[in-house]
DNA sequence: TAATTTACTTATTTACTAGTAGGTTTACAA
DNA sequence: TTGTAAACCTACTAGTAAATAAGTAAATTA
């Protein structure tokens, strides 16, 4: 199955979105790679908003695929899987596309924001129910409640890999490493 | 004593880098609030990357400031001033410095991306002190190594920043808290 | 007092930016 | 074979971006 151009332009923008910034690229930067015409995206995005809107509905398909594989894995298996997650965004120089959307928030029009928190609270949703599963089963320790501790695993996570651009990579395996110490037992 | 013109561009350009992003604003954002021309902003900073760096730069004199009023307080009363601080970052719909100039870390000039660096190892040093003294003194509760724990600490709160802009003010506080709970004895 | 420097302005350039109008090709359906 | 619609392209507009050149008024220095 061929990846059809308004698939391409969605993962081309997803890419430039978490590596340069919504405000950072612009529809050449797109049409280029994929030997297009300006126009040509416009045809599918009409506007940019569009296409942002685009980048976070695809996300929450992802996120929706993802989870569902993850159902039958135990707690412990489903939060070692997401943090190499982000493990592997980190390598590829782009952030955590929530941070993404989060910096430029205020150039996003309502119903791209509506889009983005309805994935965020996917994500922080799935985390408490991960982490209230794994103190059921005895895996996890308790540390706060369910929610203050999935918002911290998720700021962590997603801090990191904005942080490590500016220090270290051995920085984000530190953190990565220690969110996983503090929560099993 | 009257602020200068260029003390003017650096705050207000700072405001604006923390509000909207780098690649968000333009000169005119600027020249106009300050109701001078557009050349005048590039007289005392030739490109926005010049700007930049006197933005970086500024940070690390008002953190230098910062440091050395804090320096006879108390590790407890220095952690919680600076929560505070973010806090009140927080409240003004502002992002942290650091994770700002993370996101557009890649249209950053090497000389800009070198300040930004200092400036946040010298906050990431000034944690990890404050940490180990709040060890030494029995005011802290061992959980990791203190890099690690001064590396959670500092991506949890700025992380915090961007994720309240899309879940809710109240998350902010939850974080907030639990990095307090965590710590201390 | 003359020379110089600081802190601007006016006016312009070059290079994009998102976005659009209208024409063309291709594929598929009636 | 004709009609139609999807998926483009060519060519363009209007606006904005950063940046620069050249000039000026006021303050500072020699």
């Amino acid at each position: 199955m061929a990846t059809s151009t308004r698939e391409k332009i969605i993962q081309l923008g997803d890419d430039l979105l978490r590596r340069q910034g919504f405000n950072a690229f612009s529809y050449a930067d797109i049409s280029k790679p994929l030997q297009i015409k300006n126009a040509a995206v416009h045809y599918h995005f009409p506007s940019k908003q569009d296409l942002a809107f685009a980048i976070a509905q695809w996300h929450k398909d992802i996120f929706d695929r993802f989870s569902q594989k993850m159902a039958t894995k135990e707690p412990k298996d489903r939060l070692k899987t997401f943090l190499n997650f982000y493990h592997s965004i980190h390598l590829s120089e782009k952030v955590d596309i929530i941070s993404a959307f989060a910096t430029d928030w205020y150039s996003l029009r309502p119903n791209v924001q509506t889009e983005v928190q309805e994935f965020t609270e996917l994500v922080i949703e799935w985390l408490t129910e991960l982490i209230q599963e794994g103190l059921d089963l005895g895996q996890f320790r308790k540390i706060q409640n369910t929610r203050t501790t999935a918002l911290r695993v998720l700021s962590s996570i997603f801090a990191s890999t904005q942080l490590v651009r500016i220090t270290s990579d051995q920085d984000f395996t530190r953190v990565k490493n220690s969110i996983l110490e503090e929560l099993l037992n």
